[in-house]
Order: structure tokens, then sequence, then C-alpha cells
DNA sequence: TCGCTTCCTTGATTCTGCTCAATGCAAAAA
DNA sequence: TTTTTGCATTGAGCAGAATCAAGGAAGCGA
């Protein structure tokens, strides 16, 4: 177990909560619990009450939802510096989703106590909350114009070439996948058969390179630009 | 052109609103403008800068977004009393859907910088924009939910049966289509040829009775559990 | 009343992506 | 080492929903 000391140094680190006084952060701290989770844990089950959002500190942790038939659907993915269930805390109502740890991690619990009690006193505080939520339904509406209005293949370029900015279009770039195959897959609304298949066509094509987890992108135009 | 010292009124109606003094509200009612608006006519495009959000008076909006290969997915509709565009607006980015009116309608336009002048003094108010966003990020879930897990059928049996409540089970209920079919064939992210279908087989199984707009739904409990 | 537009339906056909079933393969456990 | 376990790949066949192509009906303006 780690000193609990550590937390108010890891809160004033957060975009969400830096420009709190040292004070504030006090205060959040005492609302906040550390969680240490192994690979499998589920934090917290979809239906259950919530009573605060989460920070990742390090480790990984995915929101799922099952279907009747028990069909998974990965909605998304957090790692460290990230958090998530801000908007289900200010419902009020249970979750709509799972979560559970897809690798050992270590998470904040941010009781709803100290945040409701810091929006009070704290407009930039305010600000901040409602920024995060803004990108949070920024980054859903995108979802489902990929799920409604892309083909699985342009899905996964996407995803390839998602958050890869500027990068200078002569040189391989070279990626990572940051979750097993099936987990990105069920993210990206396909099977895992049908993202090997997509992976495989865009290696046969010459546009990538696949080894186990690490992806090497030969030509980003022409990536970005290929139409099946 | 209708007098604008309604607006005032109006705005103390809504539930955003309605806690605020006379004068806070009439702060905003500075920064809000009337928009009076034909069938058809675009309120922005996508990517057009946002420098507020809109509430509906009456009549009705859609959200949208074009495929590159010019297919349209209707996002989310609108109706009196709600409000959109408060997401986009706080992030400071440019619209991701365009938004175009699907009957003559009015709707009002509050400016950003009152909104952002009346979070600093009113953690209330500030409340309520937070719980405003965290409704349409729970609906957006749910969105991705039924385009994920679910059959076409179902969706069109979870719009029928959206925000039905607890209706006495015995008796017919009858339902009028928000909105043109085509229009909800794309927010249910199916084609109009295969939502015309589905109504169809609906009929014959004898679970509703279709007639234009109007739709009775002759027994609840077999539509809600209906498996096809 | 006629013609026109807009919206909806229906049928035939195609196709994308899923299901089912084996098999491969590498790392961990025994 | 051998066995086990968890992922990933590959193939064959299928099915749900889209596309393509005509019609039909209802409302509207002239």
């Amino acid at each position: 177990m780690s000193n609990p000391v550590k937390i108010p140094a890891f809160l004033a680190h957060l975009p969400l909560f830096c420009e709190m006084s040292p004070e504030e952060i006090e205060r959040i701290a005492q609302g906040t619990r550390e969680l240490h989770l192994a690979r499998g844990d589920v934090l917290f089950q979809r239906g259950d009450p919530c009573n605060g959002f989460y920070v990742m500190i390090h480790g990984k942790v995915k929101l799922a939802l099952t279907s009747p038939h028990g069909i998974e659907k990965v909605v998304e993915l957090f790692g460290p510096g990230q958090s998530f269930g801000e908007a289900v805390m200010f419902l009020g109502k249970p979750y709509p989703v799972y979560a559970q740890a897809l690798t050992d991690s270590l998470a904040l619990h941010i009781g709803r106590n100290v945040i409701v009690g810091g929006i009070d006193g704290d407009p930039a505080f305010c600000r901040k909350m409602l920024a995060g939520l803004s990108i949070r339904l920024h980054s859903l509406i995108q979802n489902v114009e990929s799920i409604s209005l892309r083909s699985s293949a342009q899905r996964v370029i996407d995803y390839l070439l998602h958050d890869l900015g500027e990068i200078k279009e002569g040189l391989d770039v070279h990626i990572s996948l940051s979750a097993n195959k099936n987990v990105i897959a069920s993210n990206l609304n396909i099977t895992p058969e049908t993202f090997s298949r997509i992976l495989h066509n865009l290696s046969d094509v010459g546009l990538i390179k696949v080894e186990g987890k690490d992806v090497c992108i030969r030509d980003i135009a022409k990536l970005r630009s290929y139409d099946e």
C-alpha cells in the first residue's frame, strides 16, 4: 500500500485540478481513495450506483456493454491521466456501462461530495469540468460518425491514423496497439476476425506491416486516401 | 417579427434558467436573439465556428452528418424546449455536425459570453449546465449501444417504445412519428426501405398498426419482448 | 382538376461483415 | 520438456441490411 500522502501531489498535476490552491487540493484529496486493481478486476458493474469518478494513474481500463446475447461492445478505453465517470456522477443515475481493468492498474476514486462542493466556490474548476464533459461528448459523436458512415476498413484506418498529427510524410511510422486485438476490434465495432483480415489486406497492399502489437505504417498519405 | 420583450419570459420558463433572478435573466436575454427559420434553413454548417447555443421554441431541427459519399446520418432531433450546441460552445471548436430546420421553426440563440459570465457567479446554474451535458452524453451512449448491439428491428421497436413509461398494458397506444420516415430511419441508422419493411413486418404480426405517421401499438408487452 | 413534387413502399439482387469451426502459436505453468 | 491457456489467424458459408430500380399515394399549387 503506497503512502496516501502522494494523492495531493498527483491531483495537483492533473489539468482538472492544477489551478487549485493547496487547501482546495487537500480538501479534494480528503474525498479521494486509491484503487489497486489486478487485471480483470471490475471497478463497477452496469447498474451500480455512482458516487464519484475515476482518474487513471497507470494501467488500462475499458468501459463496455454486454448485449442480451452476451456480446460485448467496448465503448471506451482509458489510460494514465484520463478520467471517466464524471457524467454519470452528475446525473445521479446508475452506470450505463461496466468498467474492467485490462492490466494491473492504479486509479483514484474521487467522491462526488468534494467535487460538488468544489464547484460552488470555484468557477474555473467548473469550467474545466464542463470542458471535460464536452470533450467526451465530442469524441462520442465522432464514434457515432465512424460507426454510422464508415466501412470497417475505414474505421481500422482511422484508428491507425488517429492522433498521428503532422508526421513527416516520408518516413515509416511505428505504432503499438494499446490493447489486445479483440478489445480494439470491439471498440471499432467489428469482430476480431474482420479486424485480422483487414490488417492482413492492408499488409498485402504494402501500406502497413504488422508484427504482433507493433504496426508499421509504410505510407501515411496512401493509407489516408485508401479507398479499399 | 415578434416582440423581443418576450425573450426574458421564455427564458425564465426553461429548466436551465428557471431559478435565476430577474436581473440575471435580463442579462442572459441581452445576449439572446430570436431566429425565425423556414423549413430547410440551415442554422450552421459543419465546420462553422460556434459562439453560443440554441434553444427551440417551436418547430423541429435535426443535427446531421454527411459522409464523403454524400450519405446523411441524422444524429439527433430537437423539438420545443430542447437545447443543443452547449458542448461545442464550451469546447471552442467548430461544429462537428450541421443543423437544419425540418419545419418552420422559432429558436433562440444564446451567446457564449453571457453564459460564461453566468457560470462565474452562479453555482446552481453551473450545476444545471453540467447536468444538461451529462444527459446528452448519456443519451449518446444509449445511441452507441443500440447501433452496436441491437438489430435494426430491435432499434425500431426501441424507438416505438421510447419514453412510453408505465402505460396501462391492456390498451392500444397511439403515437405519432415526430418527423418524416426517412429522417427517423437515418436516426436509427437504417435505410428508409428497411424501416418501411420492418414496420410492415410488425404490422403483419399484429403488434402494431401503421397509418401514415400514426402508429398504433396493439400489444406493448409482446412488442417489448419481440425476438424476431 | 391536372400536373408536380415529395414521400413512401415493394421487389430483385448484391455484398459487407458475421458466424462457425479449425488451426496456429507463443508465453506461462507444470 | 510437455501441457495448458489465451490470442490470433484463416477458411467456408450465411444472413442482415444495403443498393438499385420501379411504382404508388398523398398533398399542393396553378
